[in-house]
Parts: structure tokens; sequence; C-alpha cells
DNA sequence: CATGAATGAGATTTCATTCAT
DNA sequence: TATGAATGAAATCTCATTCAT
């Protein structure tokens, strides 16, 4: 058997094992025989238990990126709010909207591997933390791009200031997540539903800011 | 040195342990050596590790409810945007707003307290998961009802339905979730940011789903 | 209270906790509750859990011992085979008989007594199997001298040699502690019914014997 | 080392260790390095400390049978009391002392196994006192079924009541259990004087008994 | 390429035992 | 006299990791 297939069947049972067990809950043994293989293979393909969880990792964070720009991207033809351009490229509030909605259904396809980068790889320290930071980082800025275009090109002129877009983003990357761990937890809430949720408040969120709409304390402090 | 005082220590050093190694890679060793006893007294006093990390979300979590409850009733005397009522109990929305300032206070000043509730103990199965769950759903339901309060209050008579309350309470609390670890490890948001942010999302997009504003895929599918 | 009244109390619980536990198995803590009062307590009146045990067996070895001969000695009147000799001690059948009564009786009213000097102290090496032995060895003495008066008086002159009795006493006190322990445990032996079945196999093999009747091999080996 | 190998080593090491200390005080450490291995692969090959116990104690028992029924069915040609049948199988009563030599040689030569089966197993409780119980069975009901065949051959018609061949039985394994035990420790008795000494009562008891010598309280209480 | 055999190090937990009061 | 507070030492068991073949 080539090297490669064994390579991924070694990984489809390290991210299922991390993902359900915990990084050190979950033993090298359990993946091995996931996989079917001895565990000194496991050893000779991925060296050490820190370089197989990496390499889940880098695996999943790469696999939700692709799926959430793929999403994002799409060639379904229909254009957004704005009206189309013309072109082959989405409107921005579209694209946003398709994004979740890849989010949401890839994760809720993926549990282990969604686990394993939102549960497991950020509580484990630093090694791993930073590598999906790195991850949800690339997320964060594609959504504020998303955002400050929509803001442009459906509500006129005024512009958002940058930081209350980052905000946003901020705040939707954040919602999003942890929509995510519940739907796929309670099996109650659907792909479709969590994204048009999330749409909807940054839809009109977004609406209300552009109008000025803000909440100050009436007295400070 | 009385029972007390020792039991104390001992759930400082675990909270501390826990928060920052994880459930599983914490060690009962390197807690009773921080908290300056000896391990036996740890289950003396404890009598296991999933006791202890037990009590340990059971005290931060009743800590953190009642961090966020005595912000939300604070007696600041200043009334909210429905104006003075004249009355002791502040107005809905500066509730929130207080609430959720105390939110990313606690949060900040507790660190590992936070990250046992919110990184560790969801991630370590039953026992532990249904723990913060029932404290989650504390939170939850009053911020819906402070939501449904201020939206009564603040926006005229047509209230939004409960559904939509209940989903923007869902993302409110989520995202706060969010922010309040991406704060802690970045370090550079403060609480009082944080708290601004969430509520002029809150703000805004309850102004605008209360008129309509609402996001509608052009095309279905 | 005064401490001949706690030490019982202590050894009422050690007896009980050895004899259901094991030595091993049972612990200083749990014999401390169950006796009513502190560790320390425990500690500064016996010292150490060996002799504890010690203690434990030297009063249970004594007790038996104790009601074996009484029992023995009986002042029930009654003469055995011989007929009365018209004086204050029974006859020897009968004081086999009385003794193997008192043996069972006493045994299965004192199960973990029993249990302790049977099971327990003979398996737990060397300053405890001694002690049993001595008692043992006491009783065996005491039933080989019984057998051999017995013999004299029921049988006639031609006594049997002093090996051959004495292997019948080892066989019948080996045959005594086995069945005491197998009537414990069930529960469906009285002590009476245990005593007649042995008393019946010493009485025929003893008869047997002084006829004669022996076993040889048709050839030797 | 293949498998099969090291698995017997680490339970010759389990026997004579459990046999010595006993099973609370036996350390897995010390087996594992009397086997000559580290401890994980004792875990490895036996699963936990129970098992391992139940392993020795299955393995001695088996031993401990097939010793006595191979020794009772000896090919050694003699025929007992009854006279020779002419055919394989030799008389009972031969095959009673047969299988009594070959009890008492058997424990003689594995002290530590027999020390297992009949000191430590009935002495730790439900799961292993059933295992030996059953090894005890198969032997009484074996030695039942010896003598009621050995008292119909040799003493003519009136067989004995089932009742009064059982306690014989039970009267006679309880006798050779305690004589084994005694003569390990002591040394002084062989296994043939051993064996010689038990034939000879159940012989000269046997005769006793179906002339009717039976022992009566000469007054009842 | 693949594995059966093996282990050093460390996890949780228990227990006999002792002070200071 | 009596105890609440505390611990050193050792138990069972697990796991990541490596050879020899």
């Amino acid at each position: 058997m080539p090297r490669a297939v064994r390579e991924r069947q070694m990984l489809d049972a390290a991210v299922r094992t991390f993902g359900q067990r915990g990084y050190r809950a979950a033993s090298m043994d359990e993946i091995a025989e996931l996989a079917g293989v001895s565990k000194p293979l496991v050893y000779l393909y991925l060296n050490s238990k820190e370089e197989l969880f990496s390499a889940c990792i880098r695996r999943e964070a790469a696999a939700l990126v692709a799926a959430v720009r793929e999403g994002a991207s799409g060639a379904s033809g229909e254009r957004g709010a704005s009206g189309g351009v013309g072109a082959s490229v989405p409107a921005a509030d579209r694209q946003l909207w398709d994004g979740l909605r890849a989010f949401f259904t890839h994760t809720a396809e993926r549990p282990d591997g969604w686990a394993v980068l939102h549960s497991q790889a950020r509580t484990q320290g630093e090694p791993f933390a930073a590598e999906v930071a790195a991850m949800r980082e690339e997320i964060v800025s594609f959504v504020t791009s998303l955002i400050a275009e929509a803001a442009r090109s459906a509500h006129g002129d005024p512009s958002l200031p940058d930081r209350e877009v980052a905000g946003l983003a901020q705040a939707l990357v954040g919602a999003a997540e942890s929509l995510a761990g519940w739907a796929n937890v309670e099996g109650t809430v659907s792909a479709k539903e969590a994204a048009a949720t999330l749409m909807n408040f940054a839809w009109a969120g977004l609406g209300g800011l552009m109008e000025g709409r803000r909440w100050v304390p009436s007295s400070p402090l």
C-alpha cells in the first residue's frame, strides 16, 4: 500500500481520536489500532505524538479554510444586494452568506476535525495554539474585507471606520465558532439556520451602525 | 492551619494549574506543590482529581455568575436609554452594559478560572460539561430577559418575536465568550472596549431587526 | 472512659475488620472509625498495626482455647462410655464430644475471630503464624491426651501406639478446622451436626484401629 | 523471546510471590523483578493484578486436579483389597491410596502453588474463592465416588447411606488439606506417611461405620 | 516495508504513622 | 487523655517510545 494512502488513514484515525478524547487522553495505541497499522509504523511516518497532532491541525485547518473560500467564491451565479456587476465574482454579502454556510456545513460534516481545531489545539499550549490562531486570523481578515466591501456597496457612501468593521468581523467569527460547537453537540440547529441567524445579525447590525445607532452609557463610568 | 484556609489554597492552585495545563496534563503533584502542601492532604480534603476539578468548576462558575449579576444590578444610579424611572433598579440596557463590563472585567482578572470554565471543562466530557452548561444557560436566560426588556422599553411597541430575541442572546453570549478568551490571550483589548463593541452590535442589531432589516438570499439555495 | 474499656472496643473493631478484610486490606482508619475513637488513640494504646494484630490473635486464641477447655470439663454431670467413675471429671469421650461442640459453637459465634486465627494469621508470615501455631499445638496435645485416655478406657487393654494416636489427633483437628470454616460460610451445618460427624469418625476409626483394621498397599511401591 | 515462554515465567514468579507473601502483600514490582521482566510487560500480558492472580489459581488448580486424577488412575498394575479384576482400572481403594499419595506429593513439590490455592485464594473474597471452591468440589465428589465403591467391594453388601459417605469424604478432604499445609511447613512428615495416616483412618473408620460403631452422647443435650 | 516484544518514566491513589495542641 | 492536621513511601496501572527481525 502506497505511503500516501497509509498516511491519510493514520491522520483520519488521529483526527477522530484526538477530537473525541482530547490530546492527552488519546493514546498512540488507540490511534494505531483505529488506523489498522502497527504502532511503529505510525512513528516511522509521523515521528511523535506532537508531530502527529500538528499534522492533524494543519490538515484540518487547510481543509476548513479551503471550504470557506471555495464556498464564498462559489460559481452559483447569483448576485447579492448590490446587484450584478457583470463579472464572475459574487457580491460581498452573497460571499459572506455562502462562506458562513460553507463553514457550518464543513464543521458539521467533520465534527472531529472541528473539535481538534477549536477545542483541543487551543487548549494545549504553545506549539499548537499558534497554528490554529494563524488560521483564525486568516479567516477573520477575509471576513473583515467582505464586510467592508458589503458595507460600501450596500449602504451608500459613508463607510464605517476600520476599527468598527474589524470589531464586527471579530464578533461574527466568534459567534460562528460558538454556534458551530453548539450545533454539533445539540444537533438541533442546521447549518443553514445557523448561517441565517448570524447573517441577519451582521446585516441588521451593519445597517444600524451605518445609521449611527450606537449605545453610549448615559453617564461615563 | 484551619481546614477552610487550606482548602482555598488548594482550589486556587488547582484552578491555576487546570487553567494553564488542561485537565489531563495537570498533575496532582504540581497542584499540591503549588498549594504548598503534600499530595495526600489534597486527597484528604478533595477526594480525587475529578472531584477537585468539579469543585474548581463550581467555585469559578458561581463567582462568574455572581460577578455578572452584581455588576448588572449595580447601584451606580445611572439610568439607561429609557430614562430614569426614579427607582432603584437600573434600566435593562444599562444592566446589560454593566453586566458585560463585569463579565469582561472578571474574566480578565481571573484568566485561569475562565479557562477552566470555557476551555477545559467543556472538553472533558460529561460529568464536567454539564456543570458549566448549566451555568451558561443561567447567563443566557438572564441576557435574554434583559434584551427583551430593553427592546420593549427602548424601541416602542412592536416587540420582537421570542425566537429572534433568543437568537440574539445566544449570539451575544457566544461572541462574549469568544472575545473574552481572545482579550485575555492578546491583552490588547480592555474590558471596557470589548463591552462597548458587543453592546454596540447588540444595540444596532436590535434596532435594525425591529425595523425589519433582514438579509435574505436573493435566490434560494 | 477507662482505658480497659476503650482497649476492648478497639480490639473488637480490629478483630472484625481484620477478619473480614484481611490483615493487609484492613486499614487503621477503618478500625479507628469502627471503634469510635481517633486514630492517634489507637496508636497510643496499641503502638502499631502489627502489635494490634498480634493482640487480636492472642485474645482470640485465648478465648478459643478457654472455650474448648471449659466445654470439655463442663459440669454437665453425664458420664461417657466408660461409665461413671464417681468423680467430678467427665469421661474422656464425653470431654472430646463436649470440646468439639464447644469448638464449633465458639467459632460459629465469633466468625471474625475464627477468621483472624485460621484464615488471616496463618497467611501473614512469621510473627503471626507462630502465635497461632502455638495455640493449635496446645489444642492438638489436649485432643491427643483425650483420645489416648478414651482408647484406654473404652476398648480394653491393648492401647494404640502413640504415633497412631497423634496422627488421629492431627487429622481430627484438621478436619475440625476445615469443617468450621465450611460451616460458617455455608450456614447449613449446625455446631452439633458438625461435632456429631467428627465424633462418629473418631469413634469408628478408633475402634477399627484397635481391632487392627489397617490398610496396606497390596504391593509396596 | 516468545510470548508463551514469557507468560510461563511470569506465572511462575507470581505463584511464588503470591504464595509466600499473600495476595495483598505481593507487589507487582516484586513479581516482575522475579520474572526478570519489566512491570509493563506483566500488564501487557496479564492485564491486572486480579487477572494475574486468577490465572495463577486456574493453573495451579488444574495442575493439582490433573496430578490427583493421574495418580489415581496410575498404570502401576497393582490391585487393591477387592482383588484383581483383571482389567486396566485399579480397584477403588488402590485409587484412593494412589490419589492421596499424588496429592501429598504434588503439594509438597509445589508448596507455593498449594499456598495460593489453600491459604490465599480462599481468603480474598468472591472472584477468587469461587474458583478454588469449584476445584475442591470436583475433588470431593471424586473422593466420594471412590469411597462408595470401596465400601461396596470391600465390606460386603450393606452399603453405607449416602450421607455418611459424603461426610467421610468431606472429613477426609479437609484432613488432607490440613495435613498438606502442615507437612509443607514442618517438613517432618513425608507424603507417603501422610497418605498412610489418612488412608488408615478412612479404612478403619469405614469398617467401623459399617459395623454400626457410632458414638452417641449418653444423655441428650 | 512492517511488526512483535519490550521498557523508563510518571500518573493517580492509599496507608501507616506522627506532631502540636 | 485525646485529636485535627499533615506526610513519606509505596501501591497499581498507563503511555510514548524504541529495537531486532
